[in-house]
DNA sequence: GTTTAGAGTTACAACTTGTAGCGGTACGAT
DNA sequence: ATCGTACCGCTACAAGTTGTAACTCTAAAC
């Protein structure tokens, strides 16, 4: 089944905004993510549905059954694919270097550099911890 | 569909690619962009000619004319550009923090705690002194 | 039995993407 | 002056994507 590691189709906007309702709010059903997203961008439920399919053949979300309901949901943790996404930007724009990319957004006053000193240091002490609790 | 609302339209494979090699080459003219890319995509000199007049009307790239040849160029910097792709991530995965981001990246092993609060130190040092220098 | 919620199937116009031909024209060579 | 050539503008077009949804069918709810 040539389907197991492709690269994956990008997203329109409107599959991004399913996407993220489903994220958020966790395994929906159609009428669900119609609903949920009603204000930011209303539509039929026909379309809702069309949408979720579509997602579902991209290989982003995957649905079981409730009863007649199709309940779907997410397959990847929403910070895989994000995290994919910006591997990508790291490789086009700074030859795949994620250090590099970092360094790129402090340049650009994205991130304060004092403020990611001290994620940095917070990160490291939680995998310190970690790393013993694993032993 | 009507996507009216411009927020910069998104680059297709190919405008990607030949905007890389503006970036890199810097100002060129369509057949100089048509023979740098030769062996990533072959494409005849019309092709080639079209993609940079679409990267102008998203408004990526511009020209000046040089005799009767036309010269493009980017017209932001790659970085702003990596920046704006990068930005839009956190918006919609991290809730438009840049600093969760990095979190996120950490977490997924994308980058190592300890590397980065050493890239950190770095930067702050830089801009320390950069600041004191603007003085 | 009739209504109805929800799935499946099909459609379709607008837009995008990659690809390029055709025709005009200003230059440089003959 | 003439002619080939390098370049540009304009036009085209088939596939694919996107947003939108109607229509149909079926099983469950009254």
């Amino acid at each position: 089944m040539r389907n197991t590691k492709q690269a994956r189709k990008r997203l329109s906007e409107l599959e991004h905004l399913v996407m993220e309702f489903l994220w958020k709010a966790g395994p929906s059903s159609s009428e669900q993510v119609r609903e949920g997203l009603a204000k930011r961008h209303a539509m039929k439920d026909a379309t809702a549905r069309t949408i979720l399919r579509r997602l579902e053949e991209k290989g982003y979300a995957t649905h079981r059954e409730e009863g007649r309901t199709y309940i779907y949901s997410g397959v990847e943790r929403a910070e895989n694919v994000a995290v994919r996404a910006i591997r990508q930007i790291a490789d086009r724009f700074w030859g795949g270097s994620v250090t590099a990319l970092v360094a790129g957004l402090v340049e650009q006053e994205e991130i304060d550099a004092r403020e990611l000193r001290e994620l940095a240091s917070k990160l490291e002490r939680q995998q310190e911890r970690k790393g013993k609790s694993d032993e």
